[in-house]
RNA sequence: GCCGAGGUGGCAGAAUGGUUAAUGCGACGGACUGCAGAUCCGUUUCCUGGGGGUUCGAUUCCCUCCCUCGGCUCCA
């Protein structure tokens, strides 16, 4: 497999420093404001990739961090009279429930920054210790960029053509504006921790660093984020890393997701053009929104315009797995083992060449667009085909097998709708054999009258030749 | 200014040095239906930013220009 790395800005087959294990490390979020629609996609791309490296046999150590404690974190807390850590974990409780909600479940571990206080104090003492980094009058400590000159690779920015301070105030503490602090002086009434320098905090770079190199080692095989971040803050990573350990590449493969476009613009918290990941998922439904996301590459941006998007996404998802959701009807009413012939040989073996295939496009750095495109397709084939209802258990599981390849690896079908079927599965069916009598006897009022009242609540009837089908109808 | 990513039909978005440029949404027509919806079938023949170049052939490779977005020490 092949995977487009941001340093070589090619795409290079991925090999692994100790296969079959694969360390991967993706930037997570600063929790200080609810998750929208951008961050979804780089977690739900992330979730596909460590899915599909475990597929094919990898051991993936999937971390990814929390920046627990921030200026923005800190500033908000104050604006909300709270403490920044508790705001900050009230946060990523939601985000966490998002995600399960989401589907995103590849993730081994989430390190909070504050809970490695040691590694990073460690981390900037070497740093120090090797004049890598200066300690300021007030008890802050930068890294300087001059004794690091590979400063600037991964982004192809070189220091000196930086314009200082286009968007970020000078600081007078600073050697040359470019440096970057690692450890920031305390200021009364926030969290700090004691360090040789006096009471501080980490600043935001190093706690990436220190983490890795506890969790991952000074080098690792993926690092992964948002292309927001390649400038400055995984140069920075790279600086840190490997003035600390000695050890270089820190990374052998980054991979940098681009940005959801609201509007003309990348939707970001500071800019304000945000759609909530929750509302998202509440519209769309979590299969529907994977759609969306993966149904570009990740590389290319992704237009969201509000109340057409999870539309689209919503209607598509919705013929695309409804061959599956009616195999897996039959299975669940029947059992694997029900009876019934067997799939037509033609069909079974472009089954089985087609997951083939889609486990080529995802090869190839990751073409999720691709493979979706070849589902839909599968997809009308087997409407082409004519119903399920004749064939056996085992046929079905046979035409099932590209749908169960988009649920393991793209985790498109987790979520089959229905879960909170309950009593409904005893009462609705009810109604519908009193419906049917009264169409049979012409009386359609009282068909129509039965359908609508059902539709208040929420339920959908849908009559199809010989059958009544029903579904909750909220998503809509 | 510097660095990076982009520009493909009504919309969203793939792909490839080579027959009709995928797929989805939408739209239109049809089948099915008591009606509606869903579903299925068909249609949507004039879509690759402009200009050069390489080539038998370019949307793809090269040069150049234009435009958009992002980064330049907040960010997914």
């Amino acid at each position: 497999m092949s995977i487009y790395d941001t340093m070589s800005r090619e795409t290079r087959v991925f090999a692994p420093i100790v296969p079959p294990r694969v360390g991967l490390y993706v930037c997570g979020l600063t929790p200080y404001a609810p998750a929208h629609v951008g961050h979804g996609r780089v977690f739900v791309v992330f979730d596909v990739v460590a899915r599909a490296l475990r597929r094919w046999g990898y051991r993936v150590f999937y971390v990814q961090n929390v920046t627990n404690l921030d200026d923005k974190l800190i500033a908000r807390a104050a604006e909300e009279d709270e403490d920044p850590l508790a705001l900050a974990d009230r946060h990523f409780a939601t985000f966490l429930r998002s995600m399960e909600r989401l589907g995103v479940r590849a993730v081994n571990y989430y390190p909070f920054a504050t809970d490695y206080v040691p590694e990073i104090l460690a981390q900037v003492r070497t740093l120090v210790d090797h004049e890598f980094a200066y300690v300021a009058a007030d008890g802050s400590v930068y890294f300087e960029i001059a004794k690091f000159p590979r400063y600037g690779r991964l982004s192809g920015q070189r220091p000196s053509a930086l314009q200082p301070g286009a968007r970020v105030e000078l600081d007078p503490r600073k050697r040359a504006p470019e440096d970057f602090v690692i450890w920031k002086a305390a200021t009364p009434g926030e969290p700090s921790w004691e360090s040789p320098w006096g009471p501080g905090r980490p600043g935001w770079h190093v706690e990436d660093t220190a983490m890795t190199g506890r969790l991952l080692g000074g080098r690792y095989d993926l690092h992964g984020g948002g292309a927001d971040l390649i400038f400055p803050h995984h140069e920075a990573e790279i600086a840190l890393s490997e003035s600390a350990t000695g050890e270089a590449p820190m990374v052998n493969y980054w991979m940098h997701v681009a940005f959801v476009i609201l509007q003309g613009e990348k939707m970001s918290k500071s800019i304000g053009n945000v759609f909530d990941l929750d509302a998202a998922i509440e519209a769309a439904g979590p299969g529907a929104l994977r759609l969306f996301y993966l149904n570009a590459h990740y590389r290319s941006p992704l237009d969201f315009v509000p109340e057409k998007t999870l539309v689209e996404a919503r209607e598509a998802y919705a013929r695309l797995s409804l061959p599956a959701r009616r195999i897996d009807e039959l299975l669940a009413r029947d059992g694997p083992d029900r009876p019934g012939d067997r799939a037509p040989e033609e069909l079974a073996n472009a089954a089985e060449l087609l997951v083939e295939e889609l486990d080529d496009l995802i090869a190839n750095d990751f073409n999720t667009r691709e493979a979706i495109a070849r589902l839909f397709e599968w997809t009308r084939r087997l409407s082409d085909a004519g119903g399920f209802d004749h064939l056996s258990g085992e046929a079905l599981e046979t035409l099932a097998q590209p749908y169960r390849w988009a649920n393991e690896v793209l985790g498109l079908f987790e979520r089959s709708e229905g879960t909170r079927a309950g009593a409904w599965e005893t009462a609705i069916p009810l109604l519908i054999r009193i419906r049917a009598r009264a169409r049979e006897r012409g009386d359609f009022a009282e068909a129509d009258r039965i359908r609508d009242e059902l539709a208040a609540a929420g339920i959908r009837l849908e009559d199809d030749a010989g059958a009544t089908r029903w579904s909750f109808s909220d998503r809509k």
